[in-house]
DNA sequence: AATTCCGTCAACCGCCGTTGA
DNA sequence: CTCAACGGCGGTTGACGGAAT
């Protein structure tokens, strides 16, 4: 079943727009905005087809526009967020400020793809063309699997977190909608808070799922003995009811609707017979000891610190994005991908997602140093372990290793702080 | 000075997912 | 449930200008 052709071609312009032709769309949507945009060339008197003005609206009209240059910030950005997120322009574009997702990919394409490609560096990979140095060599399970793993963990989560940065404004008007609705499907989840997440600090999620048969959706104890939970059944829950809430999307974080939507999500309803009676988490500093700093129930007053937030808030508003975010956006594949890790786990009160922004820079490199406080994965530990005093490493792999690690720091710092840095969150 | 080559980037094309009738 | 309309996205094209020959 063919696609008809956005608009009747004949007879309607292409190629360059010239400045009358600017000038009446721009004028236009000044005075009525954008409404239908396969309507507007008409009313704007444009011989041009509704899609053309469109992209000559978002791509070069657009007032918030940053023209010229590429910033060093922004070649790291764009380079860092690339090699986790691949081609995905519009999304490494909600990270650059008033840069259009065509800009971007156009600047790549001419300019840092073949910078990469003249340092030695795969600009699909993001890995040095004779990356076959250091893995296997000491009989240390090559990482790739890890990487790729958490990599689809981060993935997701920057691609959700692209997208919530420009729903940020919406959290509020959604809070009470999707309250109202969790309280019907008897599924607990954190409440929003009541700032907006304009001051949101820092990204990096400790992030936890519990689960408590004890809990109903009108228990407001912020402290409970949890049990682990199903958290697939839990996230596909809430992908569940998230469903119901959609309606439209805007982009780049404009106004009007009311709505957190996943265009790549393919969860859309409870399991059978599995609607969870559960509830998210934050964990707070000390996850050992499953204090759980902000837990909101349905019903529950996000602003009271008997029953929630004992933490800052913007630490929470942080922590709440990160896990809206996560659960938002991620994929069906990262979604099992991440979910089987957690059901291998073995940990009494917090599923071992904390703080995994550092775990990943840790996985990505394997790093001893990382089981200090990363204890709670067995498989890496024996790893460690096998790689013994790391006598078999040679200096090239050290050397490498260490510029990997501060080339995927330099990116987690850079995802870290985007949020606050980049004026969108 | 003429021609060719190359880099840049605005614009187009076609596919996809969502929405609503 | 179906399907057309729509907006969004990524890949690609082609016009243009400057550098190289």
């Amino acid at each position: 079943m063919g696609r008809s052709p956005c608009c009747e071609k004949v007879g309607l312009k292409k190629g360059p727009w010239t400045p009358e032709e600017d000038q009446k769309l721009l004028a236009y949507i000044e005075k009525h905005g954008h409404g239908s945009w396969r309507a507007l060339p008409a009313k704007a008197g444009l011989q041009r087809c509704g899609k053309s003005c469109r992209l000559r609206w978002t791509n070069y009209l657009r007032p918030d526009i940053k023209r010229g240059k590429f910033s060093l910030q922004e070649e790291q950005t764009i380079i860092q967020l690339h090699a986790l997120l691949g081609n995905r322009w519009s999304a490494i574009a909600t990270h650059l400020h008033k840069r259009t997702d065509n800009e971007i990919k156009n600047y790549w394409n001419t300019h840092l793809k073949k910078r990469l490609a003249k340092m030695g560096i795969d600009p699909v990979t993001h890995k040095p063309k004779s990356d076959n140095l250091c893995s296997s060599v000491d009989g240390r399970p090559n990482n790739d699997a890890n990487l790729s793993h958490m990599a689809q963990w981060e993935s997701a989560r920057l691609e959700a977190e692209a997208r919530l940065a420009g729903e940020a404004t919406k959290l509020q008007h959604l809070s009470n909608s999707l309250l109202h609705q969790v309280s019907n499907a008897h599924v607990g989840l954190m409440g929003l808070g009541s700032s907006t997440s304009a001051t949101s600090s820092s990204s990096t999620s400790s992030i936890a799922l519990y689960n408590n048969s004890n809990i109903n959706h009108t228990n407001n104890n912020n402290k409970f003995g949890a049990t682990r939970l199903p958290c697939l059944d839990v996230l596909k829950a809430w992908q569940g009811f998230r469903s119901t809430t959609k309606s439209t999307t805007t982009k780049g974080g404009g106004s009007g609707g009311v709505v957190l939507e996943s265009p790549t999500s393919t969860l859309t309803a409870f399991p059978e017979n599995s609607m969870p009676i559960a509830a998210f988490g934050f964990a707070g500093e000390n996850p050992n000891n499953a204090t759980v700093v902000s837990m909101e129930f349905i019903g529950g007053n996000s602003s009271n610190s008997e029953g929630g937030m004992d933490c800052g808030e913007e630490e929470l508003v942080g922590y709440k994005e990160s896990m809206e975010a996560v659960l938002i956006g991620i994929d069906d594949s990262a979604w099992t991908s991440a979910m089987e890790s957690v059901k291998s786990e073995e940990r009494e009160n917090v599923v071992p997602m904390t703080n995994f922004m550092d775990g990943f820079t840790d996985l990505l490199l394997g790093s001893s140093t990382a089981d200090h406080h990363h204890n709670h994965n067995p498989e890496r530990n024996n790893s460690s372990d096998q790689s013994g005093g790391n006598s078999d490493h040679s200096d090239e792999c050290d050397e490498f290793d260490q510029e990997n690690k501060n080339y995927w720091n330099n990116i987690l710092n850079l995802v870290n702080s985007s949020p606050s840095d980049s004026g969108v969150f």
